[in-house]
DNA sequence: TGGGACATGTTATTTGTTATTACATTAGGG
DNA sequence: CCCTAATGTAATAACAAATAACATGTCCCA
């Protein structure tokens, strides 16, 4: 198997970590097939005996970006212990530090311009790591008082559009000027001000 | 002026608007530099009389729609009247209208992969686009007790964060399924809420 | 053991895009 | 009225995506 012959072994992951690599420092725009295959050894060619072709490569890796990001994201509610508030702040960190930790695959995710239907396995592995915020904002959505309870998908939505543009906008160098603050910082002072608009933080905090 | 002959009269914003209109259609990855031309009714060799190349074209593209972007958003604010919680509730929704009614500048301003400071011009408009917002958010802090008042700064980010994830995610078909709330309510609920958390709307509306 | 069948990689080619260079035409002011 | 600068065209080179035809390695099974 190590004969590093005619054979690869294993192109097709080579191929994804090459492309998340270029994605990384290229951005999803700047990203080439020829040049991944060069990165992992191999002819362009060669590509398309794994892929579709370009779009079905960036498909993969934004696939296995959700598997990765729902696991972390899982791990971090710890299934609602200690508290379901803790749990969902953990879930919050975890958003961010997924971000931080694979920017390749955060890109491949939601900046590379392909629908999320590119594939059925890529919907199918997003509606998962979906479904894991939902979870996590329906349990905290019991300690809501019924009558000022919004819909949980409503909750999670939320959280995960500022999550995500704090990501875009400010763990980046992004717009007119960078960040004024740490996205870390910025993502918890929301989040909490957010969690205190709804009653689950005490207003003296 | 009107020969339609061998000159074009305005082609430099006639291929900015062709942009405009394929980048709306096909996304800022999908958008070529010989198809704007070709939609101008020029040869793709004729944009570099006006613009660096693809990027810059992107550039101004961006730029344009900071302007438009700016100026909406200071007509909303409308100096801050009637109060302060009212206008900048309005430069919130006009956040959203301006990403509804503007798609290509939008895509161009924030989803083109082009860093804001592509050009000096680009950056200039997006801090100035920037500030508006800022100004709002700041009116509205002198209405929040000081002791638990976050910077304008940080409150003026949470908010464009808030509005930016809600477009990228909620706003188009991007991610798993699609939105299950209209994204205006979706955000004018989400602002609602931070807004009661930062104690400038009454518990019980 | 050895011969296919299949998987995997290469070479060559077609088409489309970006970018550059040399050339052509028009408009407008001394 | 013609000279010059601005503006558009033609031709071309370099590169990427995609596809077809060809070559080679792997492995199953009689």
């Amino acid at each position: 198997m190590s004969k590093r012959g005619y054979h690869h072994g294993n192109l097709k992951q080579a191929l994804v970590d090459a492309a998340l690599g270029l994605i990384e420092t290229k951005g999803p725009t700047g990203f080439t097939l020829s040049e991944a295959a060069k990165n992992a050894g191999v002819t362009p060619a060669a590509v398309y005996r794994h892929f579709e072709g370009r779009e079905d490569l960036i498909a993969e890796c934004a696939r296995q970006g959700h598997e990765i990001f729902a696991d972390l994201m899982e791990h971090a509610f710890n299934k609602g212990e200690p508290s379901a508030l803790a749990a969902f702040e953990a879930t919050g960190r975890a958003y961010l530090a997924f971000a931080r930790k694979f920017p390749g695959h955060y890109m491949a995710m939601f900046e590379s311009g392909t629908s999320a239907n590119a594939t059925p396995e890529l919907a199918a592995a997003a509606s998962k790591s979906r479904a894991v915020l939902e979870h996590a904002a329906e349990k905290l959505s019991e300690h809501i008082p019924p009558e000022k309870r919004p819909p949980p998908s409503m909750f999670s939505a939320h959280i995960w559009a500022l999550s995500h543009g704090v990501v875009e906008l400010f763990a980046r160098g992004r717009p007119g000027a960078n960040a004024p603050f740490p996205p870390e910082e910025l993502l918890e002072a929301g989040i909490g001000i957010y969690l205190r608009g709804l009653g689950l933080i005490e207003p003296d905090t």
